[in-house]
RNA sequence: GGGAGCAUAGCUCAGCUGGGAGAGCAUCUGCCUUACAAGCAGAGGGUCAUAGGUUCGAGCCCUAUUGUUCCCACCA
């Protein structure tokens, strides 16, 4: 067992090592036990485009984090891992590369293109997988999935044509949001909506009877050419006597009325509003109330159509500023204000999007959402933390149909067929659809749809849904949710009603969700402020390890935390103070060791650490439980740091150098709490705590696949604990005087320690030869050495005689202040007992334990007036 | 306009069902003590944003206020 390690812990020389030992074994392959509960987590396919930033490490850490525990808490864990074909953005890129060859995809035509971005797929979609398995990931790669894939593409099309068939899919002319820069149609989802600073323009629209003109304003003159109406309040005094009446609208001349509608909010503006139905959502319903014509101006990037020569072919802003200057020359233009306004962008490419009219295909929501909401008020799922349910609700319970169908090629092909001869359609998963109707071959629909279609079935498209597969009946519903707040509308809500609609149940019992990883400054990490930090290069930096600690560390649900590197250097340290120790133990173990469980004769301080290991595991476990992670890590790196390696290692020196069977049972401690610690971490540091797992475990099975520990009831030694913990307060005492009379360790001293519990103190013989640099010790029930420095505790006085270091002046005015100390103690204690309302309402737990709290301080002052009277002789 | 989060040590943040405020980093002091200087032993540093309230007891629960961040929403 013993080598030689390196001082320094180097991740780069274990963690690939290790990744593939556990790739080699099989490791995170889930099987279908009937024994075991299964435990699924489906990750949040990242797109193929991708590279793994920051947001990706935290997601994939926490959901790591969950599946390594419940894996190692004897479930069947599932994690289902996958990429996205991230429609749009990734056709973007395509065709970027394409415009690089100077190809466009009109011109290659729907075929090649589609082989181009299969072969894209191809080269980059394996990319991110790598990155996921730099991390640790432990996913069933075995299991790995496409949204784009046969069984996903099945899953949808069988999907869309339920959906059909029940009525809650339709296709239509709507209102929708189009990006002229992506040249598709997005969601309402997928708009961003951003103060812009722009212009109000005042304009004045005669009426066509000559009796005179009204006024009204807009941000959008060039709108105007499309205008069908102008629309009043109903009961607005004002424009009473116009409604019925027509204007002209400028420039263009055409005769438009005068409507009367609710819409219409009198105190803004000048109480008149233009209406352009294809232009603007509020304008189309009202022309639909008001039967108004839908008169198009705009082409599908946002130019001027051919029907107004003059501006023809213009791009929007252009053909503001000609019709602007030109309502100005036909007097029309009554005055510009400034105008701060809230104007909708595409979430990809950050394009004004144009609300525009078009055949497109919807879900009907409201029917799917009922039960969405249903689910979460009953629980059936909850949110970690629970307040983002509000966030859900809100947009359930106001949604609006959703438009699935977009204009690009690289997606699922929506199932329509058209017969060209009698305009026929047919819904279908078969291809090749053939008309009922004239038996012409009928055209599929040229549209996709949009990705979340698609990744709203990934919770059982996975598992082999719409085949009813051992997979999908073993683990469905999944468990545990894992993503960022910011993907709630787009995805998770998606999920909800599709698990729903057609698994009949929730696609997750818990969504836990994560903030956003912000730069040092608190920005958001964003390629245009160049500010994102890449989890691989921090990675070659610190290693794995450290970044999921880091990620896990001091970050509590739903909120966002900053990227600090001192934090990550912070996580390393960790990692290397856990090298060290594990080099500790192996040098200093027989080569013939092997661990046959807890020795029998345990002294005080190996109780001591083996209890608070209990409590520790127990603890651990409920916060896991809790989704706690942050508190469970902080637990783990208090105990690994404070009393395993700077108390219990320091204790167990002396004994292994005694040798011996003290030797012997601190040895075999060491190892059975370093091994329960390495499990304990695992989840958190798989990679280190796997190497050094091969190193103190003498076991077959990896650290991966051990059982993690659980309280013990038969571990719990409160009284030794207790006891020790008095040999401790008694160590710190000493060490807090030298260190303030600056006494160098090397600078051994006598200790004759008062106490009427010799025989805890007994056994602390040489612990306080080791740990508070004592010379010789005497343990007495009385001792009387006025001219030492003293130190008290509750249950003992220490005395140091260091003659030429004590100040008789300076060791009274010490006492004197520790005697204030101890008597707020004391006062607070009383105060408390003292109150009638504490003592009778508090539990009595809390009662017994301020007594307890007071006896110990009156028993340290009863020590400390003791010391200054004899110094006061 | 509606909703939510945050405000705790110089900095970044924890604080689980209310029981005398914690960590990391930074600062100061002393240590190369044979696992670790990426370390060890100590120290200083907080009216838990403000004002009320509930309670025997409030960083935590309630109300209001201030500052700040975010989400949603059709004001032309």
């Amino acid at each position: 067992m013993k080598k030689e390690l390196s001082k320094l812990y180097d991740p780069k020389e274990v963690e690939d090592k290790i990744y593939k030992f556990w790739m080699d074994n099989d490791c995170f392959k889930a099987h279908r036990d009937p024994d075991k509960k299964p435990y699924t987590i489906v990750i949040p396919p990242p797109n193929i485009t991708g590279q793994l930033h920051m947001g990706h490490a935290l997601d994939e850490t926490l959901q790591d984090i969950l599946i390594r525990w419940k894996r190692m808490s004897g479930y069947a864990a599932l994690w289902l891992p996958g990429t996205d074909h991230a429609a749009i953005a990734t056709e973007a890129k395509i065709v970027a590369a394409m415009a690089e060859e100077g190809l466009t995809k009109e011109g290659i035509g729907r075929e090649k293109f589609m082989e181009r971005a299969w072969a894209w797929k191809a080269k980059f979609g394996g990319r991110i997988v790598e990155q996921l398995k730099k991390l640790g990931c432990s996913c069933d790669w075995s299991r790995e999935r496409f949204t784009m894939d046969e069984g996903c593409n099945k899953a949808v099309r069988e999907v869309f044509v339920n959906l059909y068939n029940k009525g809650l899919i339709y296709r239509g002319e709507r209102i929708i949001n189009w990006c002229p820069h992506c040249k598709t149609s997005i969601s309402d989802a997928e708009v961003n909506y951003e103060d812009q600073a722009g212009h109000f323009w005042h304009l004045r629209y005669p009426l066509s009877d000559g009796s005179g003109y009204i006024e009204l304003a807009t941000t959008r003159p060039e709108t105007l050419l499309g205008d069908t109406a102008v629309a009043v309040h109903p009961d607005d005094e004002r424009y009473k006597d116009m409604i019925g009446k027509t204007v002209i609208l400028p420039l263009v001349h055409r005769e438009i009325p005068i409507v009367a509608d609710t819409y219409v909010e009198m105190d803004f503006g000048t109480g008149v509003v233009k209406i352009t139905p294809a232009h603007d959502p509020n304008d189309f319903e009202v022309g639909l109330r008001h039967n108004l014509p839908v008169i198009n101006v705009m082409t599908d990037d946002a130019k001027i159509v051919a029907d107004y020569p003059k501006y023809a072919g213009m791009d929007r802003y252009d053909a503001r500023k000609a019709i602007v200057a030109d309502l100005e020359a036909e007097g029309a233009l009554i005055k510009v204000e400034d105008h701060a306004h809230n104007v909708g962008t595409c979430y990809r490419c950050g394009t004004t999007v144009e609300p525009k009219v078009s055949t497109q295909w919807f879900v009907k929501m409201e029917p799917l959402a009922k039960p969405a909401i249903e689910a979460v008020k009953t629980g059936k799922t909850k949110f970690v933390p629970e307040r983002f349910d509000k966030i859900y609700y809100h947009w359930l319970e106001n949604i609006k149909d959703w438009c699935i169908s977009r204009q690009v090629w690289w997606g699922h092909q929506i199932p329509a067929f058209y017969c060209d001869e009698c305009g026929e359609m047919v819904v279908t998963k078969e291809n090749g659809a053939v008309c009922p109707k004239c038996g012409k071959p009928m055209r599929q629909d040229e549209d996709t749809l949009d990705t979340w279609f698609s990744s709203a079935l990934w919770p059982f498209s996975t598992l082999g849904w719409p085949e009813n597969t051992e997979d999908l009946k073993y683990f469905y519903p999944t468990n545990t949710l894992v993503t960022g707040y910011d993907i709630i509308f787009f995805w998770v809500i998606r999920m909800m009603f599709s698990g729903l609609e057609h698994m009949g149940e929730v696609p997750f019992d818990t969504v836990l969700i994560h903030g956003l990883v912000r730069d040092a400054q608190g920005r958001k990490m964003s390629k245009s402020l160049g500010n994102g930090v890449d989890p691989l290069e921090e990675i070659e930096k610190y290693g794995a390890d450290a970044l999921r600690f880091m990620l896990a560390t001091g970050n509590a649900p739903g909120n966002d935390m900053r990227y600090i590197e001192e934090k990550v250097k912070a996580s390393r340290n960790f990692a290397n103070k856990l090298w060290n120790a594990s080099r500790f133990i192996m040098m200093n173990l027989p080569d013939d060791f092997k661990l046959n469980g807890i020795p029998a004769n345990l002294n005080v301080e190996d109780k001591w650490i083996i209890s608070k290991f209990n409590r520790l595991a127990k603890e651990v476990n409920e916060n896991l439980e809790a989704f706690e992670l942050g508190v469970a890590v902080a637990k783990l790196y208090d105990f690994i740091w404070d009393v395993y390696c700077d108390w219990y290692i320091e204790l167990t020196k002396p004994r292994i150098a005694a040798g011996g069977e003290t030797a012997e049972t601190a040895q075999a401690v060491l190892v059975w709490v370093m091994q329960g610690m390495l499990k304990l971490l695992h989840p958190f540091m798989p990679y280190i705590t796997e190497e050094i797992w091969s190193a103190v475990s003498d076991s077959d099975v990896p650290c991966i696949l051990s059982t993690f520990p659980t309280y013990d009831e038969k571990l719990d030694f409160a009284a030794e604990e207790a006891q020790f913990e008095k040999i401790i307060a008694a160590i710190r005492g000493i060490r807090n005087r030298r260190a303030e009379m600056n006494v160098p360790p090397s600078k051994k001293a006598a200790l004759h320690i008062e106490t009427a519990e010799a025989e805890i103190f007994e056994q602390g013989r040489l612990f306080f030869e080791r740990l508070a640099s004592a010379a010789e010790i005497v343990i007495a029930d009385k001792v009387d050495m006025p001219d030492a420095v003293t130190v008290v505790t509750d249950c003992a006085r220490i005395f140091i005689p260091m003659d030429e270091l004590v100040d008789k002046e300076k060791e009274l005015a010490r006492l004197n202040k520790e005697k204030a100390a101890v008597q707020k103690d004391i006062d607070f204690s009383q105060g408390k007992l003292n109150n009638a309302g504490f003592v009778a309402k508090a539990p009595a737990q809390q009662v017994e334990a301020e007594k307890t709290k007071l006896a110990k301080a009156q028993e340290k002052m009863a020590k400390i007036e003791q010391s200054i009277a004899a110094l006061m002789k």
